[in-house]
This record gives C-alpha cells, structure tokens and sequence, in this order.
DNA sequence: TATTGTTATACTCTATAACTATA
DNA sequence: TATAGTTATAGAGTATAACAATA
C-alpha cells in the first residue's frame, strides 16, 4: 500500500533558502519522472487501488477477486479461459482464485452445456449478495479516489486510459 | 508483460447475431470494469510497463532501477531514505537495487557531509553515459505508448493523473 | 493436433521485524 | 530516543512447463 507515509510534496512555504540546502528539506526534483506516463500511470494506479484494498476489505474481495465475481455477474456462464483473456491473468493463477470463490460460496461450477472440456462460472445467491454490494461500493469509492477532479475531468481520464491499453 | 496475447476487444464487424450465442464469440461485458477508474489506470500501466520493459531491456534496466538512477542524476548526493520517500519504496527492497547498480559501476556512494550515518549516492561517469542514453529511451518511447493520443491528449492525461496520487 | 482446466514450481515484488551505528 | 542503512524472511503476484480429459 504504501500510503499513509508520504511526507514528500514541495512544500508551499518553504522560504527560498539560497544555495546551500544542507538541511533535511526534501527538496527533491522529480519533475522528469513526473513527465512520463508510465511513472504517472502506475503512481496513479497503486494509489487507487490501496483506497480500493481498504474499502473491500470488509468484502474479503481484493481487487482481481471483484474483477473476476463481477465479470462472472455480468456474463453468467463464462469460462475461466474467457475470464483469463478479458483480464489478462494467466490460466494458472485463475485457478487458485476461483477455488477460493468456490470455497467460499460465492459460485458455482455448471458443466457446459456444448463444451465438455469446460466448465460455465455462475453466481450462487450469496455471491449475487456480495458482488451487488461491492460493486456499489466499488462506484462510490470513484469519486473518492479523484477527489481532486471534477465529474468531467475523471470521465475523461479513464477515457484516455482505455485508449491507451486497448488495441 | 502478458501483451501479444489479447484477442479480445469487441470486433466492429460483428454481425450482430440475434440472441443465443453459442459460438465462441468473445462478446463478454466489461463495460462495468471499465467504468472504475482503478482498472484503467492499472491495465494502462501495465501496457506502458511492458513496452517500457522490452525498450530497456539493453540498457538492463527496470522501471525502479530506471527512476532510481534516474532520481540520483537529477539530485546528485541524495540519500537512499528520500530515495525511498520519493518512488515510495520500502528501505530493505531498496537495498538490493543500490547494491546491484554499485556492483554494476553505475553509481558511487559517498560519505555524507554532515551526517554520519547516511551515504550520498552519485552516478559514475558509466553510470551518466547509461542514464543519459535511458531517459532519451524513455521520453521516445511517450509517443509509442499512446500512439492513440495526440500530443495535447498525452499531456492531459499526465496532468490529470498527477492529480490523482499527488496529496 | 489443439484446447480447457489443472498441478507443480520458480522467480519477482512487496512487506515486517529486528539489528548496528550514528544522531 | 530516533533515524539511516542493513539483514533475514515471509507473503503475494506473476511466469513457464507439463499433464489428463476432451475437442
């Protein structure tokens, strides 16, 4: 996470001390790193998901397991290699996953119905319970997260990101 | 990395077939995860990791060993503490990092002037040449990781995610 | 022959506790 | 007493190879 221990950021009162800053001033210049997306992208990310561990951890959902109960939610029946390819995880470590969100109730392995091979992800009734709430939770947690944008301006950041990793 | 093995993405010319869709036709909803600001910005990162990573790998450079030589050419003597504050990594995984770089010739510890117990970190003139070369890398490689941005686009989407993580 | 789900496994990343030497 | 750098270590996340069952 990570978070609550940043004291960085110029501070605004900071006399211009003249040359000399022998000091412990953290008067550190990061504006290169700031000049690049992926420096920004990532910073970005970690910082919304640490609010997204805290507000899901009442849920026991981190962040895949809510991508991968909501994707379930809104395409019952799908596969677990369709959830792979919509996630981009590999097959391997979806496994451990949805095990757990077996064990735990929330879905239910059906048969497919054409495919013998593979197996449809449903949600039981508990798992529709939970993901419902989460999702909300989820949805408001958005203006949290960007407190510092306007509606418009978070609208269009996640604009611009999606045209950044798709295709 | 998990990049050329993505076919996913809603293909435009998709008959719109009727209702029952028993074909192995990709057309699952996402759309809800790509309401969430936190899945943006992390599928965005790890787009712009993964070229980041394939465009660095002759330098042998990672994205934390990048902006740590990176933060060191910009604030000659720093100290691995505000090292730390600044890219938000924790003090022990931080000493690998600076153990391999040293190792590597790239960059030199010095005594610090007026504190005994920390060490300023310097690059070597190897380690000027490669950073140099690196943060040349860096800065082509904007454009390619969002080549579906204009200009204008790019440096909006920075500014909005600095609003995001910064305070 | 190719694909689905799976096991086993390795490698990286991130996090905590505790030590030493200096302040 | 607090801080800088460090060690050791645990846990999570991510990656590859290989197998059985089915297509």
């Amino acid at each position: 996470m990570r978070s609550p221990s940043k004291p960085n950021a110029p501070k605004q009162g900071a006399a211009a001390t003249p040359a000399q800053v022998t000091t412990v001033e953290h008067t550190l210049d990061t504006s290169y790193l700031e000049s690049l997306l992926g420096y920004n992208a990532r910073r970005a990310a970690l910082s919304v998901i640490a609010l997204f561990l805290k507000r899901m951890a009442p849920f026991g959902l981190k962040p895949v397991e809510f991508s991968v109960l909501t994707l379930i939610a809104h395409n019952p029946g799908i596969t677990s290699r369709q959830t792979c390819s919509a996630l981009d995880i590999l097959p391997p470590n979806l496994v451990g996953i949805i095990k757990s969100l077996d064990q735990r109730g929330l879905i239910i392995r059906k048969a497919h119905p054409t495919d013998g091979r593979a197996q449809g992800l449903h949600l039981s009734a508990q798992g529709r319970r939970l993901q419902n709430e989460a999702q909300m939770t989820a949805t408001a947690l958005e203006g949290d997260a960007a407190h510092a944008l306007t509606p418009a301006e978070l609208d269009k950041l996640k604009a611009l990101l999606r045209k950044v990793y798709q295709n």
